[in-house]
DNA sequence: GCAACAATGTCAATAAGGTTGACGCAAAAA
DNA sequence: TTTTTGCGTCAACCTTATTGACATTGTTGC
């Protein structure tokens, strides 16, 4: 089959080929994505691993470790050096809950939360210039595409809920 | 601040909630786009960084390893590892390039290129119907976006150049 | 033809981030 | 009081990445 033939006789072709390209930007488009926060985060000693963490913390602070987990989708084990890390600079607090002392809250420090907005910033930076200049159905096209291509829908929707229910402050953090 | 008086008096704020509600969604996109694969990978004792080589190589056949190297913007060593297993495996064959006998140009094997055929078909699938039901701007939107994201914009096209050259067709794709 | 350089491969040491399994302990629930 | 839950930790291991050093082969410039 000639190239011709296929560029024009083949309709699977061409939804083929933008498959092809949406996977080639997905890979580069993340991969600089995280790399803007990983080069922050090696300043300080720490990794990835450390980002989700300082983030989900950030994100809902008082979680508990379980939540923590369930968010992630790692193992306990491998949490756990995280978050030691993370107590053992001070970046990270915990308390155990009052209604259940068995759970440990996470909350953040200062520092951390310094380090965490410091991040954030700069994700927030990369993709506000990746908006710029857009049309808002293109974002929320964007948008859009990402939800649905979470398996889990609780996954993307459950920290919404969450935020509604418990909190004022947090924003505040977070208007730069 | 009340959240009232946040919400409605900043526009900042806004911003920030989408821009962080974006952040996780990628993410957790991320991770399922990446998850399908993985669990077809481990089934042949392979992991995403074979994932990635194979991708490339399927993607501009006859590639040689420096060009490699500058896509996946990763140490020679590391992906020497990789190739390796792959060279064994017989997934990819290497041949040294007539015009040079230094460069040793890739190619995938018959059953290396049905396992990527394997993989890339479970990530489009994943696309696919993630773009089910939305508008063609939506779909444009994201690959606006995603490309936005891309710091160097030589990645997000240098592939479609080199293809240009060899073929006709990918770009209906992309003529957005 | 020889010296310099280029493209690739390989050895070794190291790091980050993940895994599973097993066990301990304190607090809550039955 | 016994059982279950939430969490932490020890230990062993895997994958993917890193850097530095060095060898090999092939190309190119003089």
């Amino acid at each position: 089959m000639s190239e011709f033939q296929r560029a024009t006789a083949s309709p699977l072709f061409l939804r083929d080929a933008e498959l092809r390209r949406s996977i080639e930007l997905l890979y580069f488009a993340y991969r600089d994505f995280v790399g803007e926060a990983d080069r922050l985060l090696n300043a300080q000693g720490l990794g990835r691993a450390h980002h989700r963490a300082l983030y989900f913390i950030a994100r809902q602070e008082g979680l508990h470790v379980g939540a923590l987990l369930e968010i992630l989708q790692i193992s306990k084990q491998s949490l756990a050096r995280v978050l030691r890390q993370l107590l053992d600079q001070e970046l990270v607090r915990q308390e155990a809950k009052s209604s259940d002392r068995r759970r440990r809250q996470l909350y953040l420090t200062d520092s951390g939360r310094d380090l965490e907005r410091q991040l954030v910033a700069a994700q927030k930076h990369l993709l506000g210039r990746a908006y710029k200049g857009l049309a808002p159905e293109a974002i929320k096209g964007f948008h859009q595409v990402l939800i649905n291509m979470i398996q889990d829908k609780t996954q993307a929707y459950r920290y919404d809920a969450a935020q509604k229910r418990d909190t004022v402050q947090e924003h505040d953090a977070t208007q730069e």
